[in-house]
DNA sequence: TTTACTGTAATATTTATTATTACAGATGAA
DNA sequence: TTCATCTGTAATAATAAATATTACAGTAAA
């Protein structure tokens, strides 16, 4: 996996920590070292989830969309989830193979598990819970 | 993550429903479909794991060290992982900001649990279990 | 001593990620 | 109205990571 979890969550507990009304890409994207171009990208993904909500123009900015309670770390994986928490390989395994030919559809199985797992697991932290531990 | 890990449990399927005496890195790739170099590689790191023995020379090849009721799927996990489950973000966030100058120590802390609540259920799991699933 | 394997390194290629640049559109204020 | 400051988004470039390829030394059986 790359990095857009952790940006996810930088972000999501910027707005909820500040005090300002709202907060500027430029500000986010100096907070966690990256371009505020590919800030806005990400927050503009969890805005279509509704995490957060912005406003054009001069002055605008960003905020949370609800309050940190209401959103789980588990929504916040869904919004930038990769198709499953392990890998995929991208071949095409030998179909002439006996193992080959079925190890696809094993494979999905066994990682639609882990998935669900994983996500009880995340779903049972809220960003509330991540940012109380922030002084 | 990267296609490892279904790499390593395809091979390790082969190993495991052959009744050949060893199986050729040449017929693990074909049916895993990459380059037998990259299998090899894949083969070595998990032989250093005590998955695989091997046999160089005329008719050398691959065979499991140890039966397949005997190795988890957090033992694979473990031979082939990356650092986290969930990604890292590679860029340093800025102290001066209350949020960035504390966020990697707490995304540390999630990671360490989150890793540790999917091992637990990948150890539910033996290789056997997963090869089962074959016909 | 030839043949068929593994082991491994070096290199090239491809793909994915991240950064940069640019600019249209929105909004508030002079 | 017009300027300044922000978002929204696309296009492109740069970088990094994953994978493929090639090569060949070493090993062991026939």
């Amino acid at each position: 996996m790359n990095g857009r979890y952790p940006i996810a969550l930088h972000i999501l507990t910027l707005l909820s920590k500040t005090e300002l009304e709202l907060m500027s890409s430029e500000y986010i994207a100096g907070s966690i070292n990256i371009n505020p171009a590919l800030a806005r990208k990400e927050i503009s993904n969890l805005r279509n989830h509704g995490f957060i909500e912005s406003k054009e123009g001069k002055g605008g900015g960003y905020s949370l969309a609800k309050p940190a309670k209401q959103i789980t770390l588990a929504d916040i994986y869904r919004a930038v989830k990769e198709p499953h928490v392990l890998g995929l390989a991208k071949n095409s395994p030998n179909p002439d193979c006996p193992v080959g030919k079925q190890i696809n559809k094993n494979i999905e199985e066994l990682y639609e598990e882990l998935d669900h797992a994983f996500l009880l697991k995340l779903e049972t932290k809220t960003l509330e819970d991540f940012t109380n531990q922030f002084d």
